[in-house]
RNA sequence: GGCCGGUUCGUCUAUCGGCUAGGACAGCCCCCUUUCACGGGGCAAAGACGGGUUCGAUUCCCGUACCGGCUACCA
């Protein structure tokens, strides 16, 4: 059925030709219908395809997340690629800190070095025998050539000639096998030479692909210049490999990030010369994730210098042995952070804001995707974790606070109490890490008390209305948030004192400083015991 | 420089020819709250510019400007 649809296009195609429409006009036509026919037939499969070269940077995470969105909602497969073919860039430890910011992020791969799967290896590094023969199948075809100048060569012409490029304009003066006789060449590859292989661009050509988010691009062949296919040590560059993975993994819709578009016509020619045209993923270009301030890319050093986190969890440079605080560390949920990144750059055409992953999967979709560039706002990143923290149910933070909790030195017992403290200190901590300030003083009586805040105004009748609080507090039957704060206001009318006037300094005596939630709920968690003794405390300190 | 891409409040964005241009973050003000928050209400804030097409352009087309990306045997 799907072949009789294909064969009425072909034949619906020539006649297009036939009727000498535009070249424009058949090209896109082909593009177009061949996309729909390759949907029908084709499982979806993406890949991400990161160099394992550092930390994982947030626009990288972008990535990944839009690619396994648009995996699950096609029931497709998510495949992690590694692209390790700069040997020189190696990082010992990058490839498994990507891991772990993905299995944080709960974006888990159905393919990967790690995880398996029937298409691997899933490293460039450990592939290298598969790229040679398509890059000297190029070479046979007329479509690549042998170049033999060393770097030192290619260094002098670009001193020579301003924005030098090794292109059809300057191939002929050369050292490659266009220029050189074939007994030269020959001698040439039987020494072993250092040699590359690059791709030949032919002239003035027009190269174009219909991209998923911005719609046709093209380009003139003439403009690009004869990059490198396989480098001197037999491996391949990003522009072979890309292609020749893609082929060999079957994948269905390719994604990256939109600084790899000038690049697209040599992938595209690749695909022509090598695997056919109609078996090429679609391509879409993400746009970038720029500075907040100024222009440009946003990279690390702006986080460093602008005060927030760019990777997505702690990054150790094992050469300088530096650390750079990644969002994990820093105390985003991971809710958040995806949450976060989705909406950098996509939106679902409501007001919606908050989407849980499940619920993106659901509405993803790249028409939807900006084509512009998008400044990154750390103050609304703060916003989403936050909206988060609020959102997550109080079992989903407990063991988190709990960990928190114990690296302060604070070993919570009490589950029930901790449900309880997690409820009423959310809406008040827009990192994870804001807990430790917020709920630590409930487990344990505070270190610091801030009694400069209630000195000043302190009197002897203030301290004769505590000792009746504390009296009273004693023999109480019920100890609710609304029978202490009754006792509270009674026993303060009395002594006729302004309730306003006792609550601070209450505060003071039960969290140490001039925050947190209720007063008379902190005691009510605090319990009997722990409230008194924490008021006779500071009222000691007061004495002298 | 060349090539490619982009351009709506300070920021992220809605609008698929009818706009009194909507929302969110940040900012400011008010209410709630005898801490800090949460919450509620309000204010301020935008279509780069110039040409077309059209009854009507933020929306479509063309220029210009500006911004970004690329221009490695890096990805």
């Amino acid at each position: 059925m799907k072949q009789l649809v294909k064969e009425r296009i072909i034949i619906f195609i020539q006649q297009c030709c036939v009727l000498k429409l535009s070249e424009d006009f058949y090209i896109h036509a082909y593009n177009t219908i061949s996309y729909f026919c390759r949907m029908s037939t084709k499982k979806v499969r993406v890949r991400f395809a990161p160099s394992p070269t550092g930390g994982l940077h947030l626009g990288g995470v972008r990535t990944v997340l839009y690619n396994y969105l648009f995996a699950k909602q096609n029931n497709g497969d998510f495949i992690v690629r590694i692209e390790d073919t700069d040997q020189t860039r190696f990082v010992a430890g990058a490839e498994e800190y990507i891991f772990k910011c993905l299995e944080w992020c709960g974006l888990t791969p159905d393919e990967s070095p790690l995880h398996g799967g029937s298409y691997g290896p899933y490293r460039q590094s450990e592939r290298k025998e598969n790229y040679r023969k398509y890059a000297e199948e190029l070479v046979e075809k007329g479509f690549a050539y042998y170049a033999f100048d060393t770097a030192e060569e290619l260094e002098a012409k670009r001193k020579e000639i301003a924005n030098f490029q090794y292109s059809q304009h300057t191939r002929s003066s050369m050292k490659n096998s266009l220029t050189l006789s074939a007994a030269a060449v020959e001698t040439l590859l039987n020494n072993h030479t250092p040699h590359v292989i690059r791709i030949k661009m032919p002239e003035n050509e027009h190269i174009s692909f219909t991209d998923m988010i911005r719609g046709e691009v093209s380009f003139n062949s003439s403009q690009v210049d004869d990059k490198v296919l396989l480098k001197a040590d037999g491996m391949p560059t990003y522009h072979l490999a890309v292609v020749v993975d893609d082929h060999l993994m079957q994948i269905s819709h390719a994604f990256r990030g939109e600084e790899w578009l000038p690049s697209a016509p040599v992938h595209i020619l690749l695909w022509q010369y090598l695997f056919g045209l109609e078996n090429m993923p679609q391509w879409a270009h993400l746009p970038l994730i720029l500075k907040p301030d100024g222009n440009g890319k946003l990279s690390k050093r702006d986080g460093d210098r602008l005060g927030f986190p760019v990777f997505a969890m702690d990054w150790t440079d094992p050469k300088t042995n530096e650390t750079t605080t990644g969002f994990k560390e820093k105390g985003f949920l991971p809710e958040a952070f995806v949450n976060m990144l989705a909406m950098l750059g996509w939106n679902d055409g409501t007001d919606k804001e908050i989407f849980p992953l499940q619920e993106l999967v659901e509405k993803f979709s790249l028409d939807r995707v900006h084509k512009g560039g998008a400044k990154f706002d750390y103050e609304k990143a703060k916003w989403f974790n936050h909206e988060w923290i609020k959102k997550l149910p109080t079992a989903n933070l407990q063991w988190q606070v709990a960990g928190l909790l114990k690296a302060g030195g604070i070993q919570v017992s009490d589950e029930h109490a901790l449900e309880k403290v997690i409820a009423i200190t959310k809406e008040r901590c827009t990192f994870l890490n804001d807990f430790t300030e917020q709920a630590s003083f409930f487990f344990k009586r505070p270190a610091i008390i801030d009694i400069d805040a209630v000195r000043p105004k302190w009197n002897e009748q203030k301290n004769l209305f505590f000792t009746e609080l504390i009296r009273t507090y004693r023999l109480t039957q019920f100890w609710q948030a609304a029978d202490l704060e009754k006792d509270f206001k009674e026993i303060a009318a009395v002594n006729t004192i302004k309730p306003g006037e006792l609550m601070l300094p209450l505060r003071i005596m039960l969290v140490g400083g001039k925050f947190g939630p209720g007063v008379f709920e902190i005691a009510e968690i605090l319990g009997k015991e722990e409230t008194v003794s924490r008021i006779e405390h500071v009222l000691s300190l007061l004495e002298h």
